[in-house]
DNA sequence: ACCTAAGCGAGACGGTACGTCACGTCTTGTC
DNA sequence: GACAAGACGTGACGTACCGTCTCGCTTAGGT
């Protein structure tokens, strides 16, 4: 009547594990995460109940919550294991650059990836750890396009007095829009000139 | 424990509304988005409960279901009535109209409104109604900037070749970014001034 | 896994009830405490659970503690249904009266009703309520035994100047503490006849 | 809001005992019965708790199972240890000795002992060790009280004929009926001049 | 002047998920 | 090999909301 299609595999093998002293059991570890990463997969973020994912993860709802205190905490541990891995392209144009930087964003946010983040995002109005995390999450992105800024002031490309990361912030502030408004397929060519060429 | 502020506030009159026929009672909806209104004051828009809003509004559950058939409805309905009215000034100068726009919108949105915005644009994500009506206020908001653009186009400040949705978008995405960041408070200017120079 | 018997008879009618308006639904109740019961018959009273009767009335558990806060109120309540029906006998002999007491008392007490009687029992000595409500029971019964003695002074078979309760607490003493210990078997006619002979 | 006052006392000593070797640590039995007794005396019987009397005495549950494999089991072995002392008076007079020994157990039972004792009969009901030990333990009593009796009988105060157990059943059944309802206050003397009197 | 129709408050109903608690079992590392 | 420690799966606890429902009342508009 109401058990879906959220209990375990029948087929995997379903031995219970169980404690191994008085420390942290990583298989316990790795199948809650795992649960709960597939349960995302199936119903979204806002899908997700820690219930579905100790019963998914055949472990109890205790353990769940020794580790992962709140649904929000879960969530960044998932992200954390799944985290994208951006590559900052070095094409010696920053126009190049942040174009590939747009495009690889855009095919890894238009994928599962862009509504995980999403949800964190919206999570994090509510829960203040997310908010801190992806604060922080956030603040190293900056950092790593600002370098790519940086680069084309070395260059001469732009000017050295700006901060880089002004231009970095205005490109992902865009990016985060559109995410944000499920509008990654418009067009961002001309953003992208704007923000590549050479004043301050 | 359990019972704290969510009652009505004994001093106000509590004459409960009734029938008024076979049509509906206008002060029975304006009670309730009052009361919705006020718990999302309180509690924030993670803490709006339909039980709690029927409770406080002294209305029946059946009569909130039947006007507002969701939470994102009514969180819209409450939108839509208390929606911030923005102005856009017109001093000659791009740079001067975004840093008015900036700081006009940094102000509203440092009070009460942000926390709103913010949690609509979190429910967004996970109700499709609401994620629709978010977009076309996002539109509407975009064109009243880009008409601003226009302006600095028409004066002949920037080129006329641009769309001139492009500097209002990114100044939009950054300020969206600030805002879901909490980080308002950090400084702008800079990011102003690259958006209203001359260049494309 | 778990499930064992305690789900509802398939081949009863399963249509599952639903409010009747702004009051009490007389099926629900009646429904719950038959599950009470039960549960009792099946498991004893120590594995009566509120969840399981919940699951077993497809009753929901906020409907069971409204009607029933605690376990002992679940109790008292099936008790009250089911209670046992003593009749006392009038031979015009003390003697006898009380040999028919405890003959059928025994009786009764060997059945299902003492296992829930000792549980009843049991349950008083941790939840204030359930020991009040025994106390009034017990009076109640006190009283009635009490009547029989009262008909031996009037017949001037034992003397006019006891308290007739005296002799009905004796012998309702003895009930208890041989029911306590299982051992309602052994032979109790010395007792009575000790407690039926004509001085005070 | 959940740590109470359970927790080890700062001010005694804490030196966490360990094994002495391939044997049972006397100290450890020692710590885990105070600590059992402690929680006894602070939340009643119905609130000890295996998990708290392993914390409060600074032993690991494996421990604590190992050597009292239930709750009944722990609660006998406690008991076991302060279990009161009653004196039988000889005062050469039944009524007397009968009086004294009433006093006296109500005296015990209106302290601590008392709850302690309903406890036992309580788990009795669902603990079938505890049952068995109390019924021991009960036909102990039983046994030294009939030996009052029976002095009563070779001093010829009463008949030779009756079994002594009689009158002690009785009057320890009343007794146990006072307690388990909670009327120990109430007057007794009553039922045991019947009880003293010289008729069979 | 009656009758129907709908809105209204109230709140009970079957549910689901919450986060906590205690259970009894287990494994580790220390003595 | 006994011990303290504490993680593990299990499952009941009592609470909070969900969205649906029926009730008894009120009023407006049609007859």
């Amino acid at each position: 009547m109401s058990a879906e299609a959220e209990e375990q595999d029948p087929k995997e093998k379903s031995k219970t594990r169980q404690s191994i002293g008085a420390r942290k059991n990583p298989d316990t570890e790795m199948a809650i995460l795992d649960a709960a990463a597939e349960i995302i997969a199936e119903k979204g973020i806002g899908g997700l109940r820690m219930e579905a994912v100790a019963r998914k993860a055949k472990a109890g709802k205790a353990t769940l919550y020794r580790w992962w205190p709140s649904r929000g905490a879960l969530l960044l541990a998932v992200y954390q294991r799944n985290k994208p891995s951006m590559c900052y392209s070095n094409t010696g144009s920053l126009h190049e650059d942040f174009l590939h930087f747009a495009k690889d964003l855009t095919e890894i946010w238009q994928g599962e990836t862009g509504l995980f983040f999403k949800a964190i995002i919206a999570e994090s109005q509510s829960d203040p750890d997310v908010a801190e995390k992806l604060k922080d999450y956030h603040a190293e992105r900056l950092e790593a396009l600002a370098t790519v800024v940086e680069r084309a002031q070395l260059r001469g490309e732009i000017s050295q007095k700006e901060d880089p990361a002004t231009r970095a912030e205005l490109l992902i502030g865009l990016m985060w829009q559109r995410l944000l408004n499920n509008r990654l397929d418009e067009t961002i060519d001309e953003h992208i000139r704007m923000l590549a060429n050479s004043e301050t």
